[in-house]
RNA sequence: GCGGCUGUGAUCUAGUCUGGUUAGGAUCGGAGCUUCCCAAGCUUCUUGCCCGGGUUCGAAUCCCGGCAGCCGCACCA
C-alpha cells in the first residue's frame, strides 16, 4: 500500500470502518520522516539537545507551537464557549497531603528493593509473586515481612536485599527552605479541580450537574520514555471534571449525539483478537446493547469524537477502546479511550474515565472539609425516628473530655436498636468499652425534617493528551505527492499559517502590493507568511510541508488588473481573484465556508 | 531497568574495520543574478565528527564511562 493509497482510506465512510485493513508495518516508516521534517521545518525535537538531549522531554518550535495554540482554541471553543464548562487554573507544584488523599501517592509507586552486594534493583512485588496471588497490593511493611520470612536473596548475585522503598512516578520537590514541606508536580490536572470542589459548587449557584475545565502541564518521572512524543515526563493536557448525581446519568444534550456512529471497542473478548475490529454503531445502539453504560459517557465520547472531527483526526485511524479490569487506574470505575492510530501503534489520546465518587469522597476524607452536594427534596420530608438524645451535662461530668467522644458514639445508635429496659448501653472508644448509664442518656422518639439530601458527586473525566493529540495529528496529515514532496495536509483552521503571500519575483513593485494584500489580511486576524526567496515553486513546496492551506502570489498581471491568483495546497489548483476580494474569499476559504472550487475566476 | 545495535552541519550520507593533509558530497538554509506559477538554473556563503576520560607523537577512527536514539524484554497508563 503506498502513502496516498492510505490517505484515500481516510475518506471512506463509517460503514467501511469495520473493515478497514491498515496495513501497520506500512506506518513504521513514517515516523522517522515526520521526525525530520517536523524538526526541519519547527514543528518539535528533542529538548536539551546541544547538552545531549533528554529523554521524554520536547521543545515546540515556532509551528508546533501554533498547531498546538490552535487545537486549543478550538478546544475551548467547544468545552468553554458552547458547553459552557467553567475553566479554571491551578498550581503545578501541590502539596504532599493532596496526594495522600488521591491516592497517587501510594498507588502511583511501586515497591522496589536493592540488592547490597550488587546494587541491582529490583521491583519488590516481582520477587514475592510465587507467594502472593496479588503481590502488587501489599504495603512495603508486609513486603519486607515477606522478603524476611521466605528468605528472598538477590536473583543476581544472591546477596542480601535492602528494605523495599516506593517508587513514586511523581516529581518531587521541597516547597519553601529545608526539606519539611514535600511537594510534588502534578501527575494530572484533575487534583486542582476536585479539592476546590466546594467553591465550584458554589460558583455554579450549588447546583449539579456542571464542569470545570483546566488546561495545563503534568508530570511524570516515566521509567523508560520512548516514542518520541507519545511517552513524555512533561506533558499537558486539557481535562475536564463532569460532576454528576450518581442516580442521574443521563444527559440534558444526549439527544443531540445519539445518532453519531461511532468506532467502538468494547473491553473483553473483542480485543484479545489478533487484528481487533472495531463495531461502528451509533451511541444510541451501544446503550440499548450495554455497551456504554450511561448517557454521560456516551455524550463526552461523543463530543470527543466531535472534537478530533473538527481538528481533522477521523475515519479508520480513530477508535474507541474500552479498558479491561486490569488497566484502569486505581480511580476509575470504567474507561473508554480514543485512540489513534500512528506509526507508533493504536495511542491514547483521550481517555475519558468514570471516576466515580473517588475522589471526592478522599478529599472529603482527608482534609475534613465537606465536598458534597445537596440534592433538596420538593418537599420535605417528615418521619418519625427514635433517637439517643444525650445528657450533656450528666455525661460531661462523668466522662469529662472523652465526653466529646461518647457523645458522637452514642447519638451515632440506630434508637430503634437500643433496649427498652432502661439497661445502660456499651460504646467502644479507641478500643476500650465504656458503659454509660440511662442517666446520661433517653430514647425519644423525634419527628424530623429532610430537605435534602447530601450526596458525594460522581465525576466523568474527558481527559486530552495534547502533546499526542498533536503528534497524531501532524502524522495523519502527513502525505507524500511525489517521492519525497511532502505535504502536511491540516484542515485550514488549524493550520499554523493560514496562507503564504509571495511576490512572484523580489521586485519592488510587486513587493509593494504584496505587502498592502499582507496587510490587510493581518486586520482579518490571519496568520500570514511572507516569502520573496527562490523560485514561486520552491516557495509553495515550503508551504505545503508547514501545511499552508493557500497562498497567494502577485504578479505582473496584478499590476495591470489588480488580481492576484490564490493557490488550494491539495489539488494545487489556481485561481485569479481581485485584491479587494481576497480578505473576504481567504477569510471564507479558512473557515470551510467557501470551496475552492467554488470561486469564480475574476 | 536489562540485552543487542547505532551516534559525522538543520537533514541524508562518505570516511571508522586498517589512527596520519584543511573531514568529502548532496539536500535544506542565507546573500545575489534570472518577467520565475509548482523543490529549475547560475554565483557565493554559514553551520558538523554526541559528551567526558584514556591509549598514542597524533583519535571521527581504538578502549572505558555517560547521554541520546532504535529494536526486543520488563515496566507504566
Amino acid at each position: 500500500m503506498t502513502e496516498l493509497e492510505r490517505d484515500s482510506d481516510i475518506d471512506k465512510t463509517d460503514d467501511d470502518v469495520e473493515n478497514a485493513d491498515i496495513d501497520e508495518s506500512e506506518l513504521s516508516g513514517r515516523a522517522g520522516k515526520i521526525i525530520t521534517l517536523a524538526k526541519r521545518r519547527g514543528f518539535f525535537w528533542n529538548s536539551n539537545e546541544i547538552y545531549g538531549g533528554s529523554a521524554g522531554f520536547y521543545d515546540y518550535g515556532p509551528l508546533g507551537t501554533r498547531l498546538e495554540c490552535n487545537l486549543v482554541d478550538i478546544w475551548r471553543d467547544i468545552f468553554v464557549i458552547q458547553e459552557g464548562y467553567a475553566e479554571i487554573s491551578t498550581p503545578v507544584i501541590t502539596p504532599e497531603m493532596v496526594f495522600s488523599a488521591s491516592g497517587h501517592l501510594k498507588e502511583f509507586t511501586d515497591l522496589m528493593v536493592e540488592c547490597k552486594k550488587c546494587s541491582e534493583p529490583f521491583r519488590a512485588d516481582q520477587l514475592l509473586t510465587e507467594h502472593h496471588p496479588q503481590p502488587d497490593n501489599l504495603n512495603a511493611e508486609e513486603v519486607n515481612g515477606m522478603l524476611t520470612e521466605f528468605g528472598i536473596k538477590c536473583p543476581v548475585c544472591g546477596g542480601a536485599l535492602s528494605e523495599a522503598y516506593p517508587f513514586n512516578l511523581m516529581f518531587k520537590t521541597n516547597i519553601g527552605p529545608g526539606s519539611k514541606r514535600i511537594g510534588y508536580l502534578r501527575p494530572e490536572t484533575a487534583q486542582g479541580m476536585f479539592i476546590n470542589f466546594h467553591l465550584l459548587y458554589r460558583y455554579f449557584r450549588e447546583k449539579i450537574p456542571f464542569g470545570v475545565v483546566q488546561i495545563g502541564r503534568a508530570f511524570r518521572n516515566e521509567i523508560s520514555p520512548r516514542q518520541g512524543m507519545i511517552r513524555l515526563r512533561e506533558f499537558k493536557m486539557a481535562e475536564l471534571e463532569y460532576f454528576i448525581d450518581p442516580s442521574d446519568k443521563s444527559h440534558p444534550k444526549y439527544e443531540r449525539i445519539k445518532g453519531l456512529k461511532i468506532p467502538l471497542l468494547p473491553a473483553g473478548k473483542p480485543q484479545e483478537e489478533a487484528k481487533p475490529t472495531t463495531v461502528a454503531i451509533t451511541l444510541e445502539e451501544a446503550i440499548e446493547k450495554k455497551i456504554l453504560g450511561s448517557e454521560v459517557m456516551a455524550y463526552f465520547i461523543g463530543l470527543t469524537y466531535e472534537y478530533l472531527n473538527s481538528i481533522g483526526l477521523s475515519g479508520p485511524s480513530l477508535r474507541f477502546r474500552q479498558h479491561g479490569e486490569k488497566e484502569k487506574a486505581h480511580y476509575a470505575e470504567d474507561c473508554w479511550d480514543a485512540e489513534i492510530l500512528t506509526s507508533f501503534g493504536w495511542i491514547e489520546c483521550v481517555g475519558i474515565a468514570d471516576r466515580s465518587c473517588y475522589d471526592i469522597e478522599r478529599h472529603n476524607e482527608y482534609s475534613g472539609h465537606t465536598l458534597a452536594v445537596t440534592i433538596h427534596h420538593e418537599q420535605p420530608i417528615e418521619r418519625e425516628v427514635k433517637k439517643v438524645i444525650v445528657d450533656n451535662k450528666a455525661l460531661g461530668k462523668k466522662f469529662k473530655a472523652l465526653s466529646v467522644k461518647i457523645k458522637a458514639a452514642l447519638e451515632k445508635l440506630d434508637g430503634n436498636k437500643v433496649a427498652d429496659d432502661g439497661s445502660p448501653l456499651k460504646v467502644n472508644i479507641d478500643g476500650k468499652d465504656y458503659e454509660i448509664d440511662r442517666d446520661c442518656f433517653e430514647v425519644k422518639t423525634v419527628t424530623e425534617k429532610e430537605f435534602g439530601k447530601k450526596i458525594i458527586p460522581h465525576v466523568i473525566e474527558p481527559s486530552f493528551g495534547l502533546d499526542r493529540i498533536t503528534f497524531a495529528l501532524i502524522e495523519n496529515s502527513y502525505y507524500e505527492r511525489e517521492s519525497s514532496y511532502r505535504v502536511l495536509r491540516f484542515k485550514p483552521q488549524v493550520a499554523p499559517i493560514n496562507a503564504g503571500v509571495f511576490p512572484l519575483m523580489a521586485k519592488p513593485e510587486l513587493v509593494e502590493v504584496t505587502q498592502k494584500c499582507i496587510e490587510n489580511l493581518k486586520n482579518m486576524k490571519l496568520n500570514i507568511f511572507y516569502d520573496d526567496s527562490g523560485s514561486i515553486g520552491r516557495r509553495y513546496a515550503r508551504m505545503d510541508e508547514a501545511g499552508t492551506p493557500f497562498c497567494v502570489t502577485i504578479d505582473y498581471d496584478s499590476l495591470k488588473d489588480n488580481t492576484v491568483t490564490i493557490r488550494e495546497r491539495d489539488s494545487t489548483d489556481q485561481v485569479r481573484i481581485k485584491i479587494a476580494n481576497l480578505p473576504k474569499i481567504l477569510n471564507d476559504l479558512i473557515e470551510e465556508k467557501l470551496i475552492f472550487k467554488e470561486i469564480k475566476a475574476a
